[in-house]
DNA sequence: CGAAGTTACTTTATGACGTAAGGAGTCGCA
DNA sequence: TGCGACTCCTTACGTCATAAAGTAACTTCG
């Protein structure tokens, strides 16, 4: 987990949401030899960085690279690695969607949020690893905030269960897009695809727990039951990782059992 | 996120299984000046480093530290950082309470497992920084996944639906975990309580974006009706952070409405 | 025109990290 | 007494964020 917001509050807040004093520039003098970095440039690249190689991979050197700098270069226009972040966070949560058709049909509403903010999340899995508590507060983190909230809404629940229920609902697709993003970047990292891996583990799990059966009876039960047989992937489309195709499964129907929750709430409230 | 189990998965296993060759030891020589070390010994010690400092505390200097050595005696022992964080991340799963009274009542003995495994998240908050994707594959966690399977089995559901249900249920304990978690550290680091860190930013907010109920009006309205005037706590006992209290909130009504959703699932079984 | 001031950026340095390499000390057994 | 096995230490390398100080280019002033 990577801790944002560790710098100067006023300055943090000051670039998060634009409202850096306009004037002061170009005061007296003028830059220097190259065409001139900007706060925005630096989020952008840094995002690029994480978005491609993965939060362990973003340095200050890695931004300043694809930006044809040094890393110290990027500290006049950011203070500290902690504040980039929180820009680079901040500026993603942009691209969440904020209308939804369906207002009138809260489960579809909410059906298609959190489909957008899996994808939004599996775009820009290192989103995942910057710290919830203390949440970085900016204007568009507030903006996805409200869309959800207007979606719920639509429920007619109360205020303080509707509160709540941001939070079961964002922990539940937050968890989800972890997985899937975790395998995708030890598949990445290690080189070795699920199954590979898969394969070579369950046969050390043999040699290792031959009694696994015994041990584990639930467990062994459900897995020999509940696996179905997948069927070939159509030829011509990609096989889907088989962690990643588990998460999904896992993203539908918990999607589907949280909403018959939220359903019978609705239902208690018409008949006390 | 830290990535574990990066190393040499067949040494990994015999570690995590403790089927090492018990043969060999003692063949021919004997210790050197000190009473010497195990691996046991340096799991236990990391597990208090990672508990009492958190994970960005743990490395292999502090741990030695702790044991009175240097960080390179504990590769005797153990082959990297990352198996040492396997063997950590399986040791505490011990603690995991496998037996549950209840079982002919899934619905109190899936509550008491959220709140068993919240309590042991929040005893090891670091468990929550370990990749989840890859899974260690230890005795103990395997122990704990068998428990939660048990548990649903009590539901009558379907394999493939109990399969999901272990996920939902997994992601959404963590997710509040991971919450009260973060808020913890983010206090510890920083010396300051939630309730000074939250006066301190809303007076920042309303500086920098004096326009906030108009821009984001759903979520200034839930915020206005839905936050309950919080009574001051009784004498003598320990006032709960802000974060952790809105955190337990969400635990308590979001399992609810999980648990109801999966009641609903059961109620359509019978009634096709 | 030249000096001074301002900014953009670089170089260098510090103390952390994981861990490779190469000892040094101690014991059992020959 | 010497050898091999074993534990543990010192040193070293390349990485990280970032503090401090230096350099180069430009604008403005004298």
């Amino acid at each position: 987990m990577v801790f944002a917001g560790q710098g100067d509050a006023r300055r943090s807040m000051s670039l998060l949401w634009r409202t850096e004093q306009p004037a002061q520039r170009r005061r007296g003098p003028g830059p220097g030899p190259r065409p001139g970095l900007s706060a925005d440039a630096i989020v952008t690249a840094a995002i690029a960085v994480a978005d491609e190689d993965g939060m362990a991979a973003l340095s200050m050197r890695a931004v300043g690279e694809r930006l044809g700098r040094t890393a110290m270069a990027l500290y006049t226009y950011v203070p500290s690695k902690s504040e980039l972040l929180d820009l680079m966070y901040d500026a993603v949560h942009a691209e969440l969607p904020t209308r939804y058709a369906g207002i009138d049909n809260w489960r579809t509403g909410l059906t298609d949020w959190a489909h957008d903010t899996l994808a939004f999340l599996l775009r820009h899995p290192w989103v995942l690893q910057v710290s919830q508590a203390r949440p970085v507060l900016g204007p568009h983190e507030y903006a996805g905030l409200d869309t959800l909230v207007r979606l719920l809404n639509g429920t007619g629940l109360d205020a303080s269960l509707r509160r709540r229920l941001v939070g079961t609902l964002t922990h539940f697709v937050r968890g989800c897009a972890g997985t899937v993003a975790e395998a995708r970047q030890a598949a990445a990292v290690t080189g070795e695809s699920d199954e590979e891996w898969w394969f070579a583990r369950s046969a050390l799990l043999g040699e290792v727990a031959p009694d696994f059966a015994d041990r584990y009876p639930s467990l062994s039960a459900m897995e020999s039951e509940g696996t179905p047989q997948q069927p070939p992937s159509a030829p011509g489309e990609e096989a889907m990782p088989y962690l990643e195709r588990e998460a999904r499964e896992t993203f539908a129907v918990g999607l589907d059992v949280m909403l018959d929750g939220i359903d019978a709430a609705i239902r208690r409230m018409g008949t006390p």
